[in-house]
DNA sequence: GCTAAAGTTGCTCATCTGAGCAAGGACTCC
DNA sequence: GGAGTCCTTGCTCAGATGAGCAACTTTAGC
């Protein structure tokens, strides 16, 4: 588009979208066809001379949906625009999953849920009422060894309230010292029971922990820095219901995985929505790891992530 | 409008703005009627969900022009948005002006210009051929007694070989000390000739200063910081053409423009096309001034100072 | 509980707008 | 210089859209 036409576009885009103007009342006042102003308007469009865009917290970015979804051949994709403050990504898209999991069709009778900070705050921003007489079931261990202890049940427990029903817990560290405890503990029958409860379940909401010196894990004491320095030096990029996966989504020790407590990652693919929540830059290697094998059918997420995802995987 | 109805109001912009489907597909996504999505959308660009903007640094704010015009009773206005970067504004305000002077009908035959550093950019900026055969004149003395001697006749040579024409220099300092000096200065045969030329032109450019110790006038010696702070505690709030103005548009001090060499404002205030041009947050009062007491017939400006004067003269 | 006022909804109809097409113009490559 | 190709232009026509209206619903005030 040479100079003068780009000029003639932005006069033509004022008196059509600003001053609502019909195409043939611009036409008349430029001394041009409307079919030409009709033709300027779109090519003001594609050129980005002329920019529409949607400001709200709770917009989305559809287009990049779709993309996802194709490429990654998910059932559903959430994606939120970045908003100017970086503070407010990570409850953008908690709020943007509190509300596709209320919108899930058919209503899952039985959630299993993980836990974590982003888990929380999608609990926190839940619509009360969300649904009827919903059970909602921990997948993974995760009575802390520290001061934070009961935020993963906390978690669970608003979840369920929120949606009229109750809440199934799993107090249990999230992984133990020993392969023996762990067998002993699975073996107990109300143990036993939850975990046949949280996979039979017809939903999933869980995120992911990058795998870092911040990890949770380390933070509650269940694992050590330099535990998390030995994985990641054997490829791990970040953990999934408390399991530690590689670039590829598989299992990166299966001693330690052995001693993890909770669903496994079989279960969850196989589930029927395996809904994945994530947000911030630092979780976009974790999140390409569970999207390109398999672990969610559905995403929700921030634009940036979405754009990593798509870039990257060309 | 409610949480709800906003929220909905978001679906559908992005499903008939990101997506491009008709508001009839929308509303059958949405299990509503089509009229009721035309209805949200309407609200939805009042309430601001949507936003449609023109990026281009040649866009003018149309509506804001049309309230100034109605306000002040102008023949014309011009506004250009604010860019990102405020180092922008005065070039786009410039670029502005001198599109606006191209296009001025009737084509002027003789035009009278100021200087400045605004009319300098708007020279710069000026399309070589904006015209042919106009004759510019300089509308106020300027030769300055210090090193930027010249710029002040560079401005009207400049914008008249754009023009293909000749410009008519005052090479003559903009105050003068005595004002004997100064009538004797006007007697002059040639000076005379091109006071009369200024007089007769049909068109006038000019911009204004701000009274203050950076004022061009301190800068190349006419006044002292002294004599500025003494105009400004007798109510000066800027210059233009050289001569120092209330905020009310009156001459502030008579004696010393009793010294002023150039054209008078009265003159300005009878011109056919008085084109004032300025940038600025510094210069809101003084456009105030210029706006209000009917000294120009047009005004260019950027969107900052145009809402300045908007606001505060309810 | 009733009435008036204000707001909302679905509809008709006139107008606005984009897709698609044929004709004209400009540019390229021999 | 001429044929072929690409791009632009104005147009027809069908589909999309907003103004205006009457019926209906909600709200407020008594």
């Amino acid at each position: 588009m040479d100079e003068s036409t780009e000029l003639l576009a932005v006069r033509v885009a004022e008196l059509y979208y600003e001053e609502n103007k019909t195409q043939d009342e611009v036409g008349a006042l430029l001394g041009i066809t409307r079919w030409k102003v009709g033709r300027l308007l779109t090519r003001a469009r594609e050129v980005g001379i002329v920019r529409i865009e949607i400001v709200h917290p709770r917009a989305r970015r559809l287009d990049v949906e779709r993309q996802l979804r194709d490429r990654f051949g998910l059932k559903d994709a959430v994606v939120v625009p970045l908003p100017a403050d970086d503070e407010e990504v990570s409850p953008r898209v908690a709020q943007a999953a509190a509300d596709y999991l209320a919108a899930v069709r058919p209503i899952p009778r039985t959630l299993g849920v993980s836990w974590g900070r982003t888990l929380d705050e999608v609990a926190r921003l839940l619509a009360p009422g969300w649904t009827v007489g919903v059970q909602v079931v921990q997948i993974n261990g995760g009575v802390s060894l520290n001061s934070k202890q009961g935020t993963a049940a906390q978690t669970a427990v608003t979840i369920a309230q929120k949606g009229h029903g109750q809440a199934t817990l799993l107090p249990i560290p999230a992984i133990l010292e020993q392969v023996e405890t762990k067998r002993a503990v699975e073996r107990d029958r109300a143990v036993a029971s939850v975990r046949a409860l949280g996979a039979s379940a017809s939903a999933y909401l869980y995120s992911a922990g990058v795998a870092g010196a911040s990890s949770v894990h380390v933070d509650s004491g269940y694992l050590t820095e330099a535990d998390v320095d030995e994985l990641v030096a054997k490829g791990a990029v970040g953990d999934v219901v408390g399991r530690y996966i590689d670039r590829n989504g598989a299992i990166v020790d299966s001693t330690l995985d052995e001693r993890t407590v909770g669903i496994g990652l079989d279960e969850l693919r196989a589930a029927e929505h395996a809904i994945f929540v994530v947000a911030g830059d630092a979780k976009h290697d974790v999140a390409r790891a569970v999207v390109t094998s398999g672990l969610c059918s559905v995403i929700v997420t921030d634009e940036a992530t979405a754009h990593a995802l798509l870039e990257e995987t060309t």
